[in-house]
RNA sequence: GGGCUCGUAGCUCAGUUGGUCAGAGCGCACCGCUGAUAACGGUGAGGUCGGAAGUUCGAAUCUUCCCGGGCCCA
């Protein structure tokens, strides 16, 4: 005979006890790389494209992010929520292809690309500066795409979409090519930033602010209509006049309306000018202002009456007083007074001078006021031959001079100051920038479309009902933005970008812009990119075009029977708006790359509802005449922890790469997907600790499951088949809560409610299975014979379960539910990213189940309380006594005792003869019983062995001590 | 200033049509286990549901106003 403590300490060798080689320690830094290799080499990717999908194709579209710059933590939620869709849509069964693409043209590339280049920008043609973008471009486009991958998003990285890329290029000019076929497409004028110095358009980020001097004036506009002001008892018989400020007295020939606050006060006051008594407008709030700059003392004018457009109680008095009208002080003409948003009362009068050709908010009045866009000064600065003849030819600055002298001896000047204020200069050549109306190409939202209908009612109508938006209020968002959008100007005066295939004539309204002539530089761009727009002559870029063909061809350039000429022709400079060109995505990826349209989501932040929904929904309405996509998905932007707009001088932005050296992928998709994204969302760096305790818990659960599995299936199934017999037993109860887990999981991945299959695989681990069923069934899984049927009955519901889990967790963790996969059905397993979701199957549980575990819970309470007041440390010296109520009686027969025990975690259950009304439970203290030294219950069967050992039956047993 | 939207325990979030709706998880504190051990189990504390008024027998839930965020415009 052994010495006792030795045979003590010989037990555990004796056990089956968890052993895996799916570690605990995750250290998703490194090996998460290898399993992208891995994929990689598979061919994963490819792999699931010609797997069986029984349920057909779902289309997934990616926008293109702009190449410029790292991917930041918005794109992280971007495209993890985009690779979490594409996941589960392939595991539920679908062909889902994910083809990512970029954003690649536009101003942002060109403008860094500018200043890289500095004064040696002077020298180079445009194709030059081109390539230089495309390289740029070309180096974003890789450095996302590596951090892309990073992040583990499974995509045809190999094959992306660029909208540089030429045939992507053609595929935009032909959608352009369907919207002018359809008259859709006209050519007005607008007024953009203007450097004279270089005669070139300027966008805003090529504007810088310097402090300049000028002379602002405040001039006197005659009331010519006074109806108004009649009915208010203002003397009709003296002059009266409303008074505006500008500090740009050159945009004054050009003025052709006055704009006045909505919701602001106005006074007429009498005053004496040059000694002629008049009437002057000004709102009352800055009258006084106003007045003593001039050097009027108070005590010279006085305020007769005073009146707003919008009253208090919302009726419009100007409506009913009809519009006020005045002459313009130097131009044979009258201009309305409006209302517009804009007018404040810091500055000035007011009463807002308005030049739709010379501003963006003059502009927007006078497009709503259906006035003309007149702009009299040329490209060179100077004015033409619609200005009054004292300023044809001359330049705006001199005109400033020359204005004001006019005013002053037409006496319509009433005041003239210099100020110095803050205006924008060309950043190139410094020199003060003017707002200047040219000709710009539009699409109009307005006119009938081939469908009958305009743009925009087409998208109202067909947003209203086909799409769905997740969420919901995505509708009406989208529709606030059709209702209010103005025609979309499409034309940008930059070199990087694709070219508006027009040709102008030798008159400067002639335009060659036809379908057949789009179609043809289309054709001719595929096969050359749109480098050669700068290159090649017009003929050579309308090669293939017919114009005899063609009805639409201008007379200008092309007369039956005669030769077109050519030579007529200068190809237009203006490039796209890249909307447009990401707007046609659809199209040139779509439908050009037989992906099916329309798509079935489109998922993006939602400043992208008037971004490239819109912008796509638009020429998709023109040419198909439906809707790019058939679900729309949007996500909130990132704040701080405090609720506030993430930016980087505040230091409280997050580098991607940084999370993901310090926390890897799969912990920030776990964090991801335990978000309710529709909203904003805080991000900081302890919430991804956070996550990564949460990742940890998970995998541990993983673990333990994988660990009891010591000798892993080759056919993957189990020794064990369940049948009806098994609905009382605890493992029945567990895939019972499986086959819940599944429904839900299955169910929210369907509608994209990742955080309730994040909550729902977190509660089945850490309840369902940390909690309850693993701790019932470790005693028999450590302590009973290896081949007990008890046993592997438990073992195939662990290989179940596992294998379930995994398959429900991998759309979130795709590197550990690989890693899993493969230590659960052995390296040769390709990969858990081929397989499909599980199904829930026919589990014979009790349907008694749910009243068990209620009776359990009561029963766990006593034992706590018991063990509390009775100072019984472990839960293994003690015994419950259950007395059966009546409900409960037919119950608790059926199910086995030790199976109850192991349950509630204690040694041993009796059921009571007695009987209450209530189910009740008596605790016992066991502590005087023998102990098993091998399985530590005190279960009533503990006695000497043939070992020496003092053991339970079980335990004897399965040492074949029996 | 306008359109859309959000504001529930320290944190992340649930709360159908107004009546067990004041909840869950994390975190925290305490306890247990030491045969899942840089793991595992149990127990507990925490909120006047952004604020005010109103409708109602009754409101986190409806109405109005206010405060504070976010996106897009202006």
């Amino acid at each position: 005979m052994a010495q006792p403590t030795q045979e003590k300490r010989s037990y555990r060798d004796t056990l089956n006890l968890p052993k895996t080689a799916f570690p605990m320690k995750a250290n998703l830094v490194q090996n998460e790389p290898a399993t992208l290799k891995r994929w990689a080499k598979q061919g994963l990717y490819q792999k699931l494209r010609q797997r069986e999908h029984p349920k057909g194709r779902y289309t997934f579209h990616d926008g293109p992010p702009y190449a410029n710059g790292a991917i930041h933590i918005g794109h992280l939620l971007n495209k993890v929520l985009k690779d979490m869709v594409v996941r589960s849509k392939t595991m539920a069964g679908y062909d889902c292809p994910y083809i990512p693409g970029w954003d690649c043209h536009g101003l942002p590339i060109e403008h860094k690309v500018m200043q890289e280049l500095g004064d040696k920008a002077k020298g180079m043609e445009p194709y030059q500066v081109r390539r230089k973008c495309k390289t740029y471009a070309e180096k974003f486009v890789k450095l996302q795409s590596g951090q892309m991958q990073r992040l583990l998003t499974l995509a045809d990285y190999d094959d992306p979409y660029l909208t540089m890329a030429p045939a992507y290029e053609a595929a935009v000019l032909e959608v352009f090519a369907d919207l002018v076929s359809q008259g859709l497409v006209y050519r007005a004028l607008k007024p953009v930033h203007w450097s004279i110095a270089n005669q070139t358009a300027l966008a805003d980020a090529e504007l810088e602010y310097e402090d300049r001097e000028d002379t602002s004036v405040y001039v006197l506009f005659e009331v010519v209509n006074k109806k108004y002001f009649q009915t208010r008892g203002v003397d009709t018989s003296v002059p009266l006049y409303l008074m505006i400020w500008t500090t740009t007295p050159w945009t004054l020939p050009a003025n052709l309306a006055v704009a006045i606050a909505p919701r602001a006060d106005y006074g007429v006051y009498r005053i004496k000018l040059k000694g002629k008594e008049c009437f002057v407008v000004v709102a009352l709030e800055v009258a006084g202002k106003v007045f003593a700059a001039a050097g009027i003392e108070p005590s010279s004018y006085s305020v007769v009456t005073h009146f707003r457009a919008d009253d208090e109680d919302g009726t419009d008095e100007w409506e009913r007083f009809g519009d006020i009208t005045y002459r313009h002080p130097f131009i044979d003409r009258t201009g309305p007074v409006v209302t517009a948003d804009y007018v404040t009362l810091e500055d000035g009068t007011g009463l807002v001078h308005t030049a739709p050709g010379h501003g963006v908010e003059d502009y927007q009045t006078g497009l709503r006021e259906k006035l003309d866009v007149y702009c009299p000064v040329q490209a060179d600065g100077t004015f033409d031959s619609t200005a009054p003849d004292w300023l044809q030819g001359k330049d705006v600055w001199k005109a400033n001079e020359l204005v004001v002298k006019h005013l002053h001896d037409s006496q319509h000047l009433f005041h003239q100051e210099t100020i110095t204020h803050s205006y924008p200069h060309d950043w190139r050549s410094k020199t003060p920038v003017i707002f200047r109306a040219t000709e710009q190409w539009f699409v109009s939202v307005e006119q009938p479309t081939k469908h009958n209908q305009s743009l925009r009612d087409l998208g109202l109508q067909q947003t209203a009902n086909d799409v769905r938006f997740y969420p919901e209020w995505g509708r009406n968002r989208m529709r606030g933005m059709l209702e209010s959008r103005p025609d979309w100007c499409l034309s940008r005066q930059r070199v990087w970008g694709l070219p508006i295939p027009a040709f102008y004539g030798p008159d400067k309204d002639q335009a060659l812009l036809t379908a057949a002539s789009v179609r043809a530089v289309s054709a001719n761009i595929r096969k050359h990119g749109s480098d050669y727009w700068f290159k090649a002559t017009p003929q050579e870029l309308l090669e293939g075009y017919d114009p005899a063909s063609d009805p639409a061809a201008p007379s200008w350039f092309y007369t039956k029977g005669l030769d077109p000429d050519y030579s007529k022709l200068q190809k237009a400079n203006d490039i796209f708006d890249v909307w447009f060109e990401s707007g046609s995505s659809w199209h040139a990826v779509l439908r050009q790359r037989d992906q099916g349209y329309p798509a079935d989501l489109y998922l993006e932040g939602s400043d992208q509802h008037r971004g490239w929904f819109q912008l796509s929904l638009l020429p998709a309405l023109g040419v198909t005449g439906q809707p790019p996509f058939r679900g729309v998905l949007t996500h909130g932007f990132m704040v701080d922890k405090d609720g506030r707009k993430m930016s980087k001088s505040g230091g409280n932005a997050l580098e991607v790469d940084t999370l993901l050296k310090d926390f890897g992928a799969d912990v920030c998709r776990w964090w991801v997907s335990s978000l309710n994204s529709d909203n904003d969302i805080k991000v900081d760096p302890e919430f991804f600790r956070l996550a990564g305790e949460e990742y940890r818990k998970v995998r541990n659960t993983l673990r333990f499951l994988l660990s009891n599995l010591d000798s892993p299936r080759k056919d993957g199934g189990g020794e064990y088949e369940f049948t009806d017999t098994d609905a009382t037993s605890i493992d029945a109860w567990a895939l019972g809560q499986l086959n819940a887990l599944i429904q839900q999981a299955r169910n929210s991945y369907e509608g994209f409610q990742y955080r309730k299959v994040h909550e729902a695989i977190f509660h089945f681990c850490n309840d369902t299975m940390s909690a309850i069923y693993l701790t019932a069934v470790k005693d028999r899984l450590y302590c009973d014979a290896p081949d007990s049927p008890r046993r592997r009955r438990t073992q195939a519901a662990i290989h179940r379960i596992t294998d379930a889990l995994i398959r429900l967790v991998a759309p979130i963790l795709p590197h550990t539910a690989e890693e899993a996969w493969l230590a659960l059905h052995g390296d040769e397993a390709e990969s858990v990213h081929l397989a499909v979701f599980p199904d829930p199957d026919a589990t014979p549980a009790d349907a008694a189940w749910d009243r068990l575990m209620e009776l359990r819970d009561q029963a766990m309470k006593q034992i706590e309380d018991a063990r509390a007041t009775r100072d019984i440390d472990n839960p293994l010296d003690c015994g419950l006594r259950i007395t059966p109520g009546q409900d409960d009686a037919e119950i608790l027969t059926r199910f086995d005792l030790v199976d109850l025990a192991d349950l509630c975690g204690i040694s041993r259950v009796e059921i009571s003869d007695a009987h209450t009304a209530q189910t009740a439970f008596e605790v016992l203290d066991l502590r005087d019983q023998p102990r098993c030294e091998r399985c530590w219950k005190r279960d009533g069967t503990v006695k000497p062995r043939s070992d020496g050992g003092l053991l339970s039956d079980r335990d004897a047993l399965a040492l074949s001590l029996v």
